[in-house]
DNA sequence: GGTCAAGTGTACCTATCGGTACAAAATAGA
DNA sequence: TCTATTTTGTACCGATAGGTACACTTGACC
């Protein structure tokens, strides 16, 4: 490696990006507005991340990393019972999409509502279609396998069971952006629950 | 009045406009698409609209008044059990989220959902947020005055019980987006419903 | 200490954005 | 038919979109 180092930090500037993006979308998020939030020019960010396209795919793949996947650890937590285990992971996640001053709901079920547009380039469609997918999978999986979910019959419905919490979180990145409040939302996640027979008393958050 | 008469039609040039926000939202749709669409110039736009907010706001009343409200009278079908009015007002809208062969969910959560940009003007960001509301008060009243919610219950949670069907239907309206079908959105339906303590059976869809 | 690869900042490219000026075309009333 | 009024189509406006050319600065290596 010879020649001039850089003067910023990547992962902050694409950091930068992704908040730009959760913000404002793919197409509504305009370079000038990127690189201004990731503090660099627009030479430096084509040289650095290639192009918006590419930098979006790298700010999703973040987001993804960084933001949703944690939340995961829930659901697997030893010697928790599975009806709490899922009520944290259901709180964990609105929590992070009411989080700020100006909350921002979920940047993928945002973006991914752009692809019906026909302005969304084909890489970036497919990376949020799969993102989009992936906590039903994951509890769709958790329910068919997990010992206590399969005595508590969960496994008879896995799919239905975990299209209905999928769904019910798109309903609250969505509230959420629109201001509702945390508060508020807890009991949104208790009737959830309820209604595919999953009750639960005290939690985490 | 005298001069050149219109070749166009005000209402459906309205609807062609409807068809494009609501496929690709207020700052999404560019003026270019909208009058191709209307199938109009852009002078004879400016001077029947005004300009795109001016659009934009008849088109999103348009939209509330010929798709959104019309669901209402599935809430106070005379005869009908409050289980099923409420089953089947749900039933309705989501079944309208599904409809064509590229959903687009619903007009108002996905432009509501762009306000947080920042590039909304005020008048229509005032009329969304109205309007977003508007599925909740609706519940809300409902629950706490009609005879059969009270002889329930429900005019004891009546705006949590209301906030967890507007939430689900935010979420539905998504998933549509997303093309999940009528029939996998029909199961989170009766999951919210029982979630709130309102069991029924047999719908009219 | 020169050399040369790599990063930086400015200034620019073409295309499109929302919006308009203006002249030709069309109609109702005199 | 003449005139006043409205709509239509074309051609344009300044601003901004995504993307780049290029000269300049920086710094590791010989």
């Amino acid at each position: 490696m010879v020649g001039r180092k850089r003067t910023f930090s990547e992962e902050q500037a694409l950091e930068a990006a992704m908040d730009v993006f959760w913000r404002k979308g793919y197409t509504g998020a305009s370079l000038s507005e990127l690189t201004q939030s990731m503090g660099i020019n627009k030479p430096s960010m084509y040289a650095t991340f290639g192009n918006k396209e590419a930098l979006f795919v790298k700010a999703t793949s973040l987001y993804i990393e960084k933001i949703a996947k944690p939340h995961t650890q829930w659901l697997f937590e030893e010697g928790t019972r599975l009806e709490k285990r899922v009520k944290n992971y259901m709180l964990s996640i609105v929590k992070s999409q009411c989080e700020s001053d100006d909350p921002k709901g979920c940047y993928v079920i945002l973006c991914q509502s752009e692809i019906a547009g026909g302005d969304m380039p084909q890489a970036p469609t497919e990376l949020l279609n799969e993102a989009g997918q992936y906590i039903q999978k994951l509890l769709t999986e958790l329910f068919l396998n997990d010992p206590q979910a399969i005595r508590l019959g969960l496994n008879h419905q896995a799919s239905s069971a975990a299209l209905s919490i999928a769904t019910t979180l798109r309903g609250t990145a969505s509230m959420a952006r629109a201001k509702v409040t945390f508060a508020e939302l807890q009991t949104v996640i208790e009737h959830c629950l309820k209604g595919i027979g999953i009750n639960s008393d005290g939690d985490k958050f």
